[in-house]
DNA sequence: CTTATACATACCGACGTTTGGTATTAATAC
DNA sequence: GTATTAATACCAAACGTCGGTATGTATAAG
């Protein structure tokens, strides 16, 4: 077949289908000729030829499903004029906000069946989040007095792991009952450890979103 | 071969094996011909018997490795004579303190690289012990008026999310310094939501558990 | 014209699982 | 106690699928 002139388009439609497939059927059950099936005409030698194995694939995937929202993260981080604990707060607004829903949600992924995938995800967000996103944010609470911690390392963690893993609809499928009592109890922990930026207005629209996850299911 | 008497040997010999392969190489890296070579003259056929698929022996190897610390849950959850927060506390005064160390630490997994026992091993965490150990704890405290919270369940889930899995080296590996500025938050956290059960004592022997880890490694 | 790229095709070894069979034990009948 | 039957414990071979590779080829770029 011809030489494309516009490769990345097909690194794209190979990553668009592998997406697809490993949420859908997860990426253990999700095979190579599968793939290759979605991919409408092209072949197994265009598949190695930009990927080298198929855990590659994964990897692309997992950091494209991260890097939308670490836009965001970016954004607040260096913005101007905030406190520190003003920063937390606005993460945590605007990462509840967007849009229904992230494209992600659509696709409602069982990440019970998709370990791999999950463990990628997982390592993505605690590995790289706190340290360059919400740890620089805590420093500066700490600097300008907004915030109080003499580990904002592993503050920063903790948080990041209760409320991007424990608190995530897909990680944790919960009724709304329990979720909300999830909610409570972190926004207990945060006033606990002296930051009390979860409103009422947060938990309501959290709520909201676990329903509309489990509507999706 | 001859046929085993007692079958439940062959069973507990294939666990063994397929525990230590999976530990050492990976779940997904242990091909059944891998067990079968250290079975020592059994065939294919044997663990096909006694289990239907690879993945039915990694539950039954995932159960048997939490069976065991389950049942110092058990005799602290029915224990009489103590009351509901003192209960809390002897549980990880206890789980910390158990001899060097529960075999799984000298095995010393890379759970990184073995995310099927890994997310196993986390839902058997996080799905089983809250609910059957720990919310009747603090459900306990909360009628002797020693613990004070509207959401046991969800408490039970955060605490043993935090402490099982945020708190355990053997699924971050941080350096000493590191995880004592977890062990420090994490007693804050504590205290933050009224429960101040950790110790210096504590503290200490989570260091110790730590450094014995890495240098296992 | 040459070279590097973007694929296609044919193929490989390893893997998990299935199958068809055999030897041994346990249960039942006499 | 012995014969008969059924179930269990196991073996050996074969099967189909998988991830990956080697090689070929057409085309765009230089």
């Amino acid at each position: 077949m011809a030489r494309n002139k516009h490769p990345e388009e097909t690194v794209n439609l190979i990553l668009d289908v592998s997406y697809r497939l490993f949420m859908k059927k997860g990426y253990e059950h999700t095979s190579i000729q599968d793939i290759i099936s979605h991919l409408g005409g092209l072949s197994k030698g265009a598949i190695y030829h930009h990927f080298k194995s198929k855990e590659e694939i994964l990897m692309a995937v997992s950091d494209r499903m991260t890097e939308e929202s670490n836009q965001l993260l970016v954004r607040i981080r260096d913005c101007k004029g905030m406190t520190g604990r003003e920063k937390l707060k606005a993460i945590f607004k605007e990462s509840i906000n967007r849009p229904v829903q992230d494209e992600i949600f659509t696709a409602a992924p069982n990440f019970h069946n998709n370990p791999k995938l999950l463990v990628s995800l997982l390592n993505d967000t605690i590995k790289e989040v706190p340290p360059v996103y919400i740890t620089p944010i805590i420093e500066q609470g700490i600097a300008d007095g907004s915030i109080q911690t003499d580990y904002p390392e592993q503050l920063a963690e903790l948080i990041i792991l209760v409320a991007n893993i424990w608190m995530n609809p897909m990680v944790f499928e919960d009724t709304r009952e329990h979720a909300y009592g999830k909610f409570q109890v972190f926004r207990q922990m945060m006033q606990g450890l002296g930051l009390d930026i979860v409103d009422e207005e947060m938990l309501e629209r959290l709520q909201e979103l676990t329903s509309i996850y489990q509507e999706k299911k």
